[in-house]
DNA sequence: CTGAAAGCGCTTACAG
DNA sequence: CTGAAAGCGCTTACAG
C-alpha cells in the first residue's frame, strides 16, 4: 500500500522516521529528538526507537534536514586547476578531516578562468555550508562578496576579512636562495607562474628581493601555462637569460623544464641548477631529482577544512594561518661552471 | 520583516520562488513551472519571471527540489584509495561530465576496507542519485545489493547485472608480451597487488596464460601493497625469483621497484625488464622512463559519468564497456643478458 | 495558461 | 518527557 508514485527507477523507498514512528508508537518528533538530541527523551523511548531505526536501515535524509535547518552537512572544494598533483594532496586531508566530522565534499574545477569560480562557486554556495577556495582567481573583492553569504576558507592566498590558509614560502626560499649562493650563483631567473595568482607574485617578490639582498640578479621568466608544457615551451628563454640557476613557480613547470634541458643537452644541474616548489608526487622520480620547496598540502587541506568546519560553527576566527615551507635537497642544485 | 529566524551566521537569506511570485504577481506554482517547464507558461510571465529572478539572483535550491523530485542533482565517486594517482585522470574526466550535465560530485575514499566502503556508499547513496563505485573492494553480491537501492556503475570491474567500465587488459599485455619474448625473455615475473582486487586477478591470469601461450616462465609475487612502498620492499623476493623481467600490478609497485633496483646496483633494463601499468602521472619521468600499459582512466571517469547519468534516466543498458589497453613502449625494457 | 492544495522528510518552538 | 502543529522551498497532480 502507499505505493502510488513509485521513485521513477527501481529501490526500495527509504525508511523515514514517520515508519519509526509507526513502529514504536510515538510520534514523529519524538523519533527525531531521540535520534538527534540524546538524553531529551526517556532512555526506554530512545532505545526502542534506536533499535527500530536500526533495523529498518534508517538513514536520516540530508536534504530534508537540510530545509528546516539550513545546514547540508556538505562542504565544497573548489579548485583553478584539478590537473595539478599538488591539489591531490590537498583534497586527500580535506577529505580526512571531512569524513572525521561526517561532513561530505563536493567539489569542482574552475580551470584557471575566474568568470567560470565565480558562477560554480555561486552555484556550490546553495548546496554546501561552506567553501574552500583554492588558488582562486578572483579579486578579493569578489571572495569577500561570496564570504557574505556563506562561509569561505581561502586556502594558497591570503584575503583580507577572509580567513585563510597559505603557505609561508619565505623559510623554504631563504634555505634555497642561502644554498645557491653559496654554491657561488650570482645570476638567476625565476620561472613564473600564472599572472592571475597571488601566490606567483608572493613568490617573485619574495625571490627578488631575497636575491637583492645576497647581490644575486635575478629576472622572471613568463611561461604561458603553470604546467609541464608551460615549462617545456619557455626552454628558449631559460637559455637566453643566461642565469646559472632557475627558481621555478612550481614542479609542474620545473619538470617541463628539466625534460627540454635533457633532451637539448643541457646538464643539470651541471650546466643550469633548477629548484622547483610544491614537492609533488614524482618530484623524486626525476633524473635528476629534483629539489623544492615544500610545502605540505595535505595540512594545508586538513587544517582549511576545520578552520572552514569551524567558521561554520559561527567561530569568527577570521583568522589567517600560514604554514611553514622548508627546502627538500635533491640531485636538481650544484655549483655552477667556473 | 520576516527577519525572525535569522540564518544563524551571516548571509542574507537567497532569494525563493516565493519572493519572486509576489514581485510578479504571480501564485509560486507558476514561478516554478516558467522556470522548469519552458512553454508550459505563457512567453509574457515567463519573460517577467526570468528578469525577477535574474534581479533577485536566484537560484533553485537543490535541497528543496530534491525532496518533492527524489533527485538531489549529485553523484557520488567512491574511490577505494585517494592516494593514487590514477584516480587524478578518472576524478578530472568523471568532473568534466558532470559538469557537463550540471551534475555535482560527492567524493570519499574507502582506503582499501571493504567495510569502510559499504558504510561509505550507504551514507552517500542517501544524498545522491547515483554511484561510481571504483576499484570496489566488495563482494558481488553486496555491490548488487547497493544497486537495487540506486543506480551504480562499476569502475575497473565487472559485477554481473551492474553496468560497469573496465579498461580491457589484454591488448596491451598481449602488446608487452610479445616484446619481451621477442627480445629473449623466458623467464617473467608478476610483481602483484591487492589480493581483494578483481583488477589484480584478471591482470595475473591473463600475464600466466600469455606468458604459457608462449613458452615462458611467469610467478606470481606479493606486494605488501599497491603503492611505492609496497614494490620497494619487495625487492628482494623479485631478485630471489631470478626472472628476466617484472610486470607490475601498476605503476607505483613498479617505480617503487625501480628506485630499489637503482639503489642496489641492478641496472634496469639490463640486469632486470620492468612494465608498469597505468601510465600514471610520472611514469616517463623517471630514469628510466617507465613502459607500461595504458588504459586511459579520464575516459573511464568520462564514460562511467556518463552511463550513470543514463541509468539515473532509467537507461536500461546495464552493459559492461571495456576500454581497450595499449603498450607504451619507454627505456625500461631492453633484451635479457645473455 | 494559471491557481490552490498537498506533500516530500525533517526540525523545532509551543503546549501540556 | 512527549504530542500536535507549523514551516523549510520546491514540485506536481488537480481544477478551472
Amino acid at each position: 500500500m502507499g505505493d502510488k508514485r513509485r521513485p521513477a527507477a527501481k529501490g526500495k523507498t527509504p525508511a523515514t522516521i514517520y515508519d519509526i514512528a509507526r513502529i514504536t508508537g510515538v510520534n514523529p518528533s519524538t523519533v527525531s529528538r531521540a535520534l538527534n538530541q540524546p538524553g531529551r527523551v526517556s532512555a526506554s523511548t530512545e532505545q526502542r526507537i534506536r533499535e527500530a531505526a536500526a533495523d529498518l536501515g534508517y538513514r536520516t535524509n540530508p536534504m530534508a534536514r537540510a530545509l528546516p535547518t539550513g545546514k547540508t552537512g556538505t562542504l565544497g572544494l573548489l579548485v583553478s586547476d584539478l590537473t595539478n598533483p599538488v591539489y591531490f594532496d590537498l583534497v586527500r586531508g580535506a577529505e580526512r578531516i571531512a569524513r572525521e566530522h561526517d561532513a561530505m565534499l563536493i567539489f569542482a574545477d574552475s580551470q584557471e578562468s575566474a568568470e567560470l569560480e565565480r558562477s560554480t562557486a555561486e552555484r556550490l554556495q546553495i548546496a554546501v555550508d561552506g567553501l574552500l577556495l583554492v588558488a582562486s582567481r578572483l579579486e578579493d573583492a569578489q571572495i569577500q562578496d561570496l564570504a557574505a553569504a556563506k562561509p569561505i576558507v581561502a586556502v594558497n592566498r591570503p584575503v583580507p576579512g577572509v580567513p585563510s590558509v597559505a603557505p609561508d614560502v619565505r623559510p623554504g626560499m631563504v634555505e634555497a636562495l642561502d644554498l645557491l649562493h653559496g654554491l657561488g650563483h650570482r645570476r638567476l631567473a625565476y620561472l613564473a607562474g600564472p599572472e592571475a595568482s597571488w601566490m606567483n607574485g608572493m613568490k617573485w617578490v619574495t625571490a627578488h628581493d631575497l636575491a637583492v639582498d645576497r647581490s644575486m640578479s635575478i629576472v622572471e621568466i613568463q611561461t604561458a601555462a603553470p604546467t609541464r608544457e608551460g615549462g617545456t615551451d619557455a626552454f628558449a628563454a631559460v637559455m637566453a637569460a643566461d642565469a646559472t640557476a632557475v627558481l621555478a613557480y612550481n614542479d609542474l613547470v620545473a619538470l617541463g623544464l628539466l625534460g627540454a634541458c635533457r633532451r637539448h643537452g643541457v646538464d643539470v644541474p651541471r650546466d643550469l641548477s633548477l629548484i622547483g616548489f610544491d614537492d609533488i608526487f614524482g618530484a623524486d622520480l626525476s633524473a635528476p631529482a629534483l629539489s623544492t620547496v615544500r610545502c605540505s598540502w595535505g595540512d594545508m587541506g586538513s587544517r582549511a577544512v576545520a578552520k572552514l568546519l569551524g567558521a561554520i560553527e559561527g567561530d569568527a576566527s577570521g583568522a589567517e594561518l600560514n604554514l611553514p615551507t622548508e627546502f627538500v635537497a635533491r640531485d636538481s642544485v650544484a655549483a655552477p661552471r667556473p
